[in-house]
DNA sequence: ATTATAATGATAACGATTACTATTATTGAA
DNA sequence: TTCAATAATAGTAATCGTTATCATTATAAT
């Protein structure tokens, strides 16, 4: 049974008034200005359970820690090898990869994620 | 200015010769076989230095440790939500995603990942 | 109101990885 | 082939991101 809580709600909605991608510790410098006695702990908790609810997006980079994003319509990110950014792209790829994937697989696939590296427009101009 | 070392090439061939897609510590058990001194620090500076060389892949998961691989020829990565495997995948997208990508995009996109989601046949038959 | 229990804040613990340092191995030149 | 320069190593400590623990507080059903 899950109950409200108006740090959830505080965490969320941070999430959502944003198009940027925090780290779960962006949040909680973020989140902490409202809720002066918010633990980083509770932000990493409720980070994982609403992303399990769908409700916002994790994005593991493979460089440093996790973002999240609290935009869920269909779209991929972009990542900077220069600066560790996270960006959206508008890109969205027309074949079904899902079903195509499928065919020449034994389990069950059930979703994908597409991420995209190279230099973002500041660190080029460096 | 790089030095050849025995513990390199080692790892660099334990890679090479099997096509599953150890973490650090598992190639550090393998290796470790044939080098008893070898120490995993060791194991995490070179599987580094070959990943930045392209001579092996390194895979994030999002889930637990680092994945390596050995075999570089483009493919794509199954990773089982249930159990965690890494399998390799035969599906290959046919549109250039990149040069589309580019299209409605400021910075440099050199290259990018997809990752396949779901349950291995394993998991699903429990 | 009372009670059950989910969520919190504070902090400790953890796993994965990187950094440090004295020693060893590799390499290029005398 | 020694030799000197220095890259790489083994062993270990430290760091980072995240999760677990637990006593207290907040929520919600009766």
């Amino acid at each position: 049974m899950v109950k409200y809580s108006r740090q959830r709600e505080g965490i969320l909605k941070n999430l959502q008034s944003r198009r940027d991608h925090p780290t779960a510790d962006m949040v909680y410098e973020s989140v902490r200005r409202e809720y002066p006695s918010l633990s980083l702990g509770t932000v990493y908790r409720n980070l994982s359970l609403l992303a399990e609810n769908g409700q916002i997006l994790k994005i593991s980079t493979g460089i440093g820690p996790d973002h999240f994003d609290g935009y869920v319509e269909p779209h991929h990110h972009f990542i900077c090898r220069g600066c560790g950014a996270v960006l959206d792209l508008d890109y969205l790829p027309g074949e079904n990869m899902i079903s195509e994937a499928s065919g020449t697989f034994a389990g069950r696939i059930d979703g994908y994620e597409l991420q995209f590296f190279g230099k973002c427009e500041i660190c080029l101009s460096k």
